[in-house]
DNA sequence: TGCTTATATACGCATATGCGTATATGTATA
DNA sequence: TATACATATACGCATATGCGTATATAAGCA
């Protein structure tokens, strides 16, 4: 049951269901999300903490970055963050997050103005 | 986004999700949710009462009690909810809750002795 | 080795949440 | 109409959560 609970507790936030439905199609690092989200970087961070804590992302650094990806063993959180994506359209928040995955490789070449 | 992060809100509390999966086979009234349940009036009145107000479960008089039943306008969580209890096996609190359904209505006699 | 950059963590605060106990409300019935 | 019963709500408290600001850590580079 508290995997279950864990698994609600982590999408009441709106800035997790962003991360989670941006990691859903890519691997991503600080940099990327702090960039498209818009939001701060201990923000950024210490909800990515609580995500890899809790399992649901993995992380791992790639030279001076750290990148997160999605650990999709739990079919249940799977299922849902595909419910959201496929209805981006009823979210105008996530719809702008996921526009701007062409080409997020640009904020790792201006990182220090996101971060 | 309001409303998906109030069915995850809704979702994290283990109480609510043992009241959601009854009501997802059952109409029942305070008094054979209190039974079924073992837990003390108010606390499951209250947390009907914010299931009603957050629109999903709907109450009705009939007589002296007043039975909720889930309302499945939300796709989402309807699919969520019947993930859930599809796989009740996983879950033994959610199992023996659901076991009880047979005969709930013993409950109804003698209420008294649950509230 | 010292500096910069990327990320993580600590701390304090404000708000939200859940619970128990006590009490109010409203319907039924004697 | 007085009482009992079913349910709802108020209040106080303890804990949890999210945030901003400040600072720590750790890797890369000069």
């Amino acid at each position: 049951m508290e995997k279950l609970l864990n698994i609600f507790k982590v999408l009441s936030d709106e800035t997790r269901i962003r991360i989670l439905a941006l990691l859903y199609y890519k691997k991503l690092c600080v940099c990327e999300l702090t960039g498209v989200l818009g939001e701060s970087q201990p923000k950024i961070s210490k909800h990515l903490a609580k995500l890899r804590d809790m399992g649901f992302v993995r992380d791992e650094r790639q030279e001076q970055f750290i990148f997160y990806d999605l650990n999709r063993d739990s079919k249940l959180l799977n299922t849902i963050l595909q419910d959201i994506v496929e209805n981006a359209e009823e979210f105008p928040v996530l719809k702008k997050d996921l526009a701007q995955l062409e080409g997020v490789e640009r904020f790792l070449e201006t990182c220090k103005n996101n971060c």
